[in-house]
Parts: structure tokens; sequence; C-alpha cells
RNA sequence: GCCGCUAUCGUCUAACGGUUAGGACUUCAGAUUCUCAAUCUGGCAAUCGGGGUUCGAUUCCCCGUAGCGGUACCA
């Protein structure tokens, strides 16, 4: 602790039962954001406890990802790339100074302080089977009670359930809750949260298998890891005077809290895998950039004020307030992300969106490391206006490699005909034979085509689509000279021959 | 059922209690043009309802309505 107060610590505790979806993204985004705006920390923390649910390389993915989208976080586990071995456990090393940062691994420090609380009093031993709860809840929802456990295990004592114990019976540990009075705090989003405390249920701590539940290991690995701010999704808004309940039973300071609303389905539901795409590993795979993904999630249910839509993480760091974030979810707006990736597409160096480009179109089947680096290159210029994914690259540039295949009415204008058009092709062809090859660059060849036209007396309609539709065989494709630039003028030519030779 | 949260164009959002309620995406029209895309210009489109408070409510308060979340030995 420094004259300055203590240093601010955020953490992302995603559970690994799946991929990183699109919500968790912007959690661990604002979490980011918080701590670098703040000069603090952020770790990152695998809520693991339930193990019924945990998924084969959940872990693995959940790095990877945030590391994908440059969230990097200052403390948590991390891969071990040397280690080539085969269990998921030993290729995961740890940075920080906390021990293991994945729950999972830290089962005698959640039994310790459930252990303080039962010495306490503000826990107890409870031995009521399942039925026997079920039986009880359908009996308060028709008295239009809340539901909630009756207690019947407080009075136990502490030696009777010991004995019980011993004697093979299983049991959880719950949270004592006074009965009367009431829990508030004051959310750093919502503002202040009340409850009645009649209302809270004796949350079970420690379930029979010897897991905590989220709730235990929650608050307690905040509080030893030195967590300042719980910034986390609003569906934890209700279980948080729990957590405040648990912080007091251990005699520990509270943190700040901060909810975020929810990421929402287009019928307003909480996001799910249900409907549509969730996971960012999938966005990722189709073509989203990062940066755009990390801007459009930035954007759901917190904005910087004014008109500005592109950011860059910097400007997010240093435009971001947790008090300016909105209470109600947000519908996941894909058609907004697509204009964004493909603005981002279009800011991109020509070099670098070739790189992130050519595993798709290979993928595609239409380069191999023999295609002309060159021509790649041009194409990627060409289309870089019209991708809104990288994955759309594929889409409509196969004729760049191969010979179209011409039908003759594709190659007549609307306002032309038959006779004229190769007529017209057959002398621009010779026309284009005499430019030099230094002519053939996309603008000197329009430049020098165009005052040709004009020479001729020349609709530029009746030359300029035949000539594109040669050069390309499709009735929508981008500009004849873009088109003779990219094929270079040999192929251009020949194309042009063989499209005359069809009419 | 019980508890809680929320409410501005279709969607994401802006608006010290005073604005012709702004911007973006989508969409439509026009310009440009050999086609597509891009670009430019313009248009359509919103304060959930009812009460208060106030000279004046999108904004503050109450009620209603609707939506969502929670209600697990899931997180």
């Amino acid at each position: 602790m420094s004259i300055f107060g203590p240093k601010i610590k955020v953490r992302f505790a995603p559970s690994p039962t799946g991929f990183l979806h699109i919500g968790g993204l912007r959690t661990a985004l604002y979490n980011y954001l918080f701590a670098k705006k703040n000069k603090g920390s952020f770790i990152l923390r695998i809520e693991d406890t339930d193990s019924k649910r945990k998924v084969e390389g959940g872990v693995e993915n959940i790095i990877n990802t945030l590391h994908s989208c440059e969230l990097n976080y200052d403390e948590g586990p991390i891969l071990n790339q040397k280690l080539k071995v085969k269990s998921q456990k030993s290729k995961i090393k740890e940075k920080g100074n906390n021990g293991s940062y994945i729950q999972s691994e830290r089962l005698p420090i959640y039994k310790h302080y459930v252990e303080r609380l039962i010495e306490k009093g503000t826990a107890y031993y409870c031995f009521c089977s399942a039925e026997k709860l079920e039986e009880e809840k359908k009996k308060q929802q028709a008295e239009k009670l809340p539901t909630k456990y009756g207690g019947h295990c407080i009075k136990n004592t502490k030696e009777d359930a010991e004995k019980r114990i011993k004697n093979g019976e299983k049991y959880v540990i719950r949270l004592k809750i006074p009965e009367n009075g009431s829990t508030e705090f004051e959310d750093e989003v919502y503002g202040k949260i009340s409850i009645k405390n009649e209302f809270i249920d004796h949350q079970v701590l420690l379930k029979s298998d010897g897991f905590p539940t989220y709730h235990l290991a929650n608050v307690v690995d905040d509080h030893l890891m030195g967590v300042t701010h719980v910034i986390r999704g609003e569906e934890w808004l209700p279980s948080t005077p729990k957590h405040i309940l648990l912080y007091e039973a251990l005699g520990w300071p509270l943190p700040k809290f901060a909810h975020l609303p929810l990421l929402l389905n287009p019928d307003k539901s909480k996001l799910s895998k249900r409907q549509g795409d969730v996971a960012v590993e999938d966005y990722l795979k189709k073509g989203y950039l990062p940066e755009a993904l990390i801007n459009f999630v930035a954007l759901l249910g917190w904005n910087p004020k004014g008109d500005q839509e592109i950011y860059t993480l910097k400007e997010f760091i240093r435009y971001f307030d947790l008090k300016s974030i909105n209470k109600s979810g947000a519908v996941l707006n894909k058609e907004k992300l697509d204009w964004m990736n493909g603005e981002y597409i279009k800011a991109k160096p020509i070099k670098e969106l070739t790189e992130l480009c050519v595993p798709y179109l290979k993928d595609a089947g239409l380069v191999t490391k023999k295609t002309d680096k060159k021509l790649i290159e041009k194409i990627i210029k060409i289309e870089q206006g019209r991708i809104k994914t990288l994955q759309e690259i594929t889409e409509g540039v196969e004729f760049f490699f191969k010979k179209p295949d011409y039908v003759a009415e594709l190659l007549i204008w609307k306002k032309s005909d038959k006779k004229e058009t190769k007529t017209i092709l057959t002398t621009l062809l010779k026309f284009l034979e005499t430019l030099p090859k230094g002519k053939f660059e996309e603008e000197k060849l329009e430049k020098e085509t165009q005052r040709w036209l004009k020479k001729e007396n020349i609709n530029t309609g009746d030359a300029l689509w035949p000539m594109r539709t040669a050069l390309s065989g499709q009735k929508a494709s981008p500009s004849p000279f873009e088109l003779a630039w990219a094929l270079g003028k040999a192929e251009a030519l020949q194309r042009i021959k063989d499209a005359i030779k069809k009419l």
C-alpha cells in the first residue's frame, strides 16, 4: 500500500465451460481498460469449480483468444509452449505471486476458510436431501413465499454433525444469513442496490464433493489476490449481497462492485450459443479482425461520448470510465460489426492485409506456394474496399487465377450489339498492344484508354463493358483497368483475344 | 410464484432540467459510373403509459406496463 492507496487490481474470471464468447470478451476488455486507465493490474483466474461442466481445451482457448485480442494480463495462468506434455495441466504455468490461478488447484484454501466460518458460527453443516429441498421449494411457491432453504440444519450441534460426517453422511456447508435487516451496496454502474436479508438464501459454500461453489471461491480468491474492483456481468447482481455477507463473515474489507449490462440475442434474451455465433474464436476464424471485434464490443454498453465510431485501444483506455457504462442490455448488431470490420480492413496496409488473407486463399485452394506474390497483392489491393471479412477474399476472385468461360451475351453492353462489340474489342485490342508495359498500371492505363476512346469517339460503355467482362467473365467485377493491371499485359490481351473469338 | 434490474429511431448510442431530440449501422432516394463495390449528398425512423415536482421534463419522484436477469451441491 502506498500513500495513494492500494493499487487498483481487477480480474477476469471465466469458467472454462466452452470457448470464450463475445460477452466474456467485453467483460475482459472492460476489466483491462479499467486496469490500464488506473495504472493497476489485470489478472486472469480460471473458475473451474464445477468439474462436470469443464470442457477440454477451454482454458487454452481462453488464454489464446485473450492473447489474439491483445488483452494481456499481468497475473494468471500462462501456456507453457516449451513443455509439449499431453495433459493440459502441465502445459499451464503461473504468472504472479498468488499460487495457482486455477481454482480447482486451490481446494485446500477454500476448505481452510470454510472451516473458519464454521468455527465462528457463520456457516453450518447441512444434511438435507435434494428431495426434501425440492418439496420445500414447491410448498413455498404454492404459498407465494420466497423460495429458500428453511435453515433446518442450523440447530444441529457441531458434535452431532461431526458424528454424522464420520458415519459417511453426505453434507454441504451453508452460509448463515441474518434474519432481519437488509444488505446494501453501491454499485459503480447501477448505483444503490438493496435487498432484504429475508429474501437471501442460505447459500451453499462447500459442495458435497468438497469443491467450493462460485460464491465461496470467488470471494476467497478476490480477497487473497487483492482484487479492488469486481467488474462482472449483470447476472451476478442478485447474488452480490450474498458475497457481501460472506466478506463480512470472514472479516474482510469489501471490494468495489461494478456490474455490466448483459449482451443480448436479437430476441433480447441473454446472449447464448443457441442463437448464432458467440465464440470469439469463430469470429476470428471468419476473418473478423481482433481490433474490430474489440472496437465493436467496447461500444456495446458504453460510449466515450461524441460522434466517433472507430477507436484505438489506447483511446479506449484514455476515455474509459466505469461510471458512464449504461444500465440496459445491448443486442449485438451484426451489420454494424461487418461495417466496422470493413473499415478496419480498408485501413490495413496492403502487405499486412495480404499476409492475413493468404491463409484463406490457400484454404480455398485458390493459391499455392507457387502463386505469384505480386498477383496476390494486386488482388488484395483491388478487393480491399469490397470485403467485410477476410474470409470474403475467397469469394469472386477465382477468375484472377483461372481463364473465364465466356458467353457471347455477357460480353455485349446493354446499349450495344454483337457486331459493334466485336469491332470495338478488336480495335481496343490493337490499341492495348501498342501500349508499353509501363503503361499497364491501373491509373496510367485508365488515362491512356480514356484518351484513346475520346480520340476514336467511342462510348466508354461500348468499350469498357466488353473489356471488363472479357477480363473477368463476370457481370459484376472490379474495373477493367484494375483487372488488366492485376493480370498483366500478356494475360489481359490473351483474354481479350479469347473473348473476341466467342463473338 | 418470489426477488432484483432496466426502458431514446429496427439495432448500438448522444443530449448540466431549456436542442428543430444529435451520431453510427441498416434501409430508401439521388450523384458518380462500363458493372459491382467504394465514395459523396439527401430522406424515413425514437423519448413505453399515467400521474406528480418544476416557469419548463428524455432527464428527478411515484404508480402501472413490458422486457430481461436471478431464484442450483452451474458459473
